[in-house]
DNA sequence: AACAAAACTGGAACGTGTTTCTAATTATGC
DNA sequence: GCATAATTAGAAACACGTTCCAGTTTTGTT
């Protein structure tokens, strides 16, 4: 195994190989966000990022690989972004729920890339279990991140505090996934993740 | 079991198409039940249900709409089950864990069949919105069921009691993904079911 | 600089979901 | 009982993910 570590796109081969795979990447991006899912195909992905279809596998075993990965590198830069600062908000509920609003505003701006990467996402088994890992440990972060309202004590982030925090990425990537799939509308899933959350954390 | 149900299969066509379409939802079953989303080959389903591959599609418009529809068969045949009986336990926590590890259970009975279901629930889109629906009533009415302790009180069920059954349902439909897709065991799956029954249900 | 190993290219080829087409069969109305 | 419409069978063809291979280029070692 030569791809496909840990964090992302470092130390990873010569810059020739990097430069690849950003553009590979970049690529994918293009195309989900210009037609979705089923737009990133993988010979279009190889053809606009300028390598042969057998180089794109050496580097993504799968599509699904490919968009797991882009998410996970995608919502890496969201969870450093989002804990740099201090999150608003005067309760757990309030602030959990300004930065889930706030991600949820930022993928329904690009909902053909959201579509894509959520598929891929929800369709991953456990061959991608590393890509996942990224997306998981990312999204919890951010999570408890705003629960603790942007104060960096890491000391502070109990157990309960991810369980509780799983919890609400599970609920979030349902009613993302049902907003995805057109089983409910952006409002809707507003709504249903205010309730979630307010059940949840009764500060 | 041939009639007195009333659910959803009837009243569609004459005895031989009634026929044919229990003959393919049953070919799904068995090939599903044998390998898994892969192994439910819509040339194979066709030859299994000795169908012609176009009748196939003409009964199901696509590999997707045949799984979700027998994954809706399977939750409504499961909600009648349980919620003609009364539920054990003296708290809703109590109940609801019940009934949904009850369900986990029968799943992972039968893992390849339960892969194939989900990795198609999950991958359906808005052209599959009745299906869906179909299975997203099944699972809110046994969750408010389990509840309400298995008295049939209709008016007693709540706007809040289906928004909680629809969060409950969220995460119960994250963890099985987790767990289909091999990146949970079946035993952490029941423990963050549990985590998030007593999170949200505070008797 | 010479060589070996690894990576890359270009393209063919395979498997499976889906579509399409025509002839045979079955159901329906008069 | 028959004409007509709808349904089904059967098979070919297409699309896209994936694999494979022969030849070429790049990289690393001595």
């Amino acid at each position: 195994m030569t791809i496909a570590n840990s964090t992302s796109t470092d130390d990873l081969g010569s810059a020739a190989q990097r430069d690849r795979r950003k553009r590979i990447l970049d690529a994918t991006y293009e195309l989900a966000t210009a037609g979705g899912f089923d737009a990133v195909q993988m010979r279009a992905v190889a053809e606009q990022a300028d390598v042969a279809l057998g180089t794109l596998y050496r580097y993504f075993p799968s599509k699904i690989h490919l968009l797991v990965s882009a998410l996970g590198r995608q919502f890496e830069e969201t969870a450093v972004r989002l804990n740099e600062r201090e999150i608003p908000g005067d309760t757990q509920a309030d602030r959990v729920l300004y930065v889930l609003k706030r991600m949820a505003r930022g993928m329904q701006g690009d909902p053909k890339l959201t579509e894509a990467l959520t598929r891929a996402f929800m369709f991953a088994d456990s061959s991608v279990a590393n890509e996942i890992h990224v997306v998981g440990m990312s999204m919890t972060s951010i999570v408890t991140h705003a629960m603790h309202g942007g104060v960096p004590v890491e000391g502070s982030i109990t157990d309960e505090d991810v369980a509780v925090a799983r919890v609400l990425g599970d609920v979030w990537l349902s009613a993302l996934v049902a907003w995805v799939t057109g089983r409910s509308t952006a409002a809707e899933t507003a709504a249903h993740m205010d309730t979630a959350i307010h059940l949840i954390l009764r500060d």
